[in-house]
DNA sequence: GATTGAAAGAATGTCTGACAATCCTGTTGA
DNA sequence: TCAACAGGATTGTCAGACATTCTTTCAATC
């Protein structure tokens, strides 16, 4: 028997899907920032039963996805931008770090898979498909964690975009930030193909400086509506 | 009446006494590594519900102090000397990020209190107390994050540490490390009390690689146990 | 003797229903 | 106008139940 043949599934639980819908929902904008959710609302959208929901819920409050105040109940954080400047420095602290280590870890295969997925967002950032932009760049970043060779720093990365990812995929839809962020990551990306450390990381830094400047415009511009 | 009197003291439900209570009995390592835990059995314990128990699971697994895998239920983690690594590397890029910051950023109070959990540390050192000296290091390292100006660092790095606090408190226990990790401390305090924020990083890096080191000691130590 | 198979027991996943405590809101009364 | 108060809405918590899944034991077979 091949050693590592994981046929094994882990069965779906309604908590985890209930979680992942959830999740999902946030970063689509779905419920407003600041709406509290209400939990017998919730499961009959869900189909699912309260226990279940609550469950589900701890999850997402312990990642920091949603707020939970005792007798309050849950609702969606409004972060203010000093939170997002927080989170955007350490971001970019990871980020880097993870470019840097990428660059010189990464398999000819795996960069090539970069390349491909720079190439998805190419096609992405000249069409008008918000959702395809953000995706697209999510595969991208994804490719570079995943090869950075320390899965904890993948996975607070993770946790760290996931809790500004309205903020991203608001900016990205602004006028002319698709196209510069794709000039970026084309630098990143080559960097990290020539093996330059250096520069890769130089470039990353210059990427996550300009999609918080990006985050901040679009702030200012939404906060004038 | 005072404008900032927060009297309102937030209502602690079951579930986050429960929560707080089982990640004091994971740090105080009551559970082996690796181990299960009984639904039924930590009921009866606490002195709770099944429902309010789960909850508190769910956000103790999000938290990655505990597993849960479908239908096993959960189970105190058996951290790999691999990811123990990874931890340890992310921990170094964040703390040293803080304490440099912390250097330009600390308050003169602030930092009389950073002097004084110092000194706290170094009674600790020298006494027979391991609860001591890790509580009295925890108050050092929490100072140093709540002044490092950015609270989203100070939360993950709070995070990662309690995911390795068995290593922390087991190497602490070793010969000669409490005076060793003093040493390194005081010349992280004395650099930032400089205001020299170069040589606090270089500390501050030092310091964490020598943690690092003596985590690695201690766990062959175990191995061969 | 080792391996397979089935069956019993244990533990988890999920739901329903219930009730007290708390918060929010709109109305009433001063 | 403002404060007190009732009412509804929502959350916190529990008990109990049942199906599903895992684990272990024991027997049967090769």
């Amino acid at each position: 028997m091949p050693p590592d043949l994981n046929l094994k599934v882990l069965p779906r639980t309604v908590q985890q899907e209930t979680v992942d819908k959830l999740r999902l929902a946030i970063f689509s904008g779905v419920f407003e920032p600041g709406s509290r959710l209400i939990e017998s609302q919730l499961c009959v959208q869900l189909g699912i039963s309260r226990p279940s929901l609550r469950e589900a819920l701890r999850s997402l409050a312990a990642e920091r996805l949603i707020d939970i105040v005792p007798n309050r109940g849950p609702s969606i954080p409004a972060l203010t931008w000093e939170e997002v400047t927080a989170i955007y420095e350490v971001r970019e602290l990871l980020e880097v770090e993870a470019v840097g280590l990428c660059s010189q870890r990464i398999s000819d295969d795996q960069l090539r898979a970069l390349q491909n997925a720079l190439a998805a967002f190419e096609t992405a950032a000249s069409s008008n498909d918000a959702l395809a932009r953000v995706t697209t760049a999510a595969d991208f970043y994804s490719i570079i964690l995943a090869n950075c060779g320390n899965p904890i720093l993948e996975e607070i990365h993770r946790g760290l975009v996931a809790r500004i990812s309205l903020f991203r995929s608001r900016s990205m839809s602004m006028e002319g930030r698709a196209q510069n962020s794709l000039a970026e990551m084309k630098e990143i990306c080559e960097s990290i193909a020539a093996r330059d450390e250096n520069a890769a990381r130089e470039a990353s830094r210059n990427h996550v400086h300009n999609a918080m400047a990006a985050a901040k415009n679009s702030m200012d511009t939404e906060a004038r509506l």
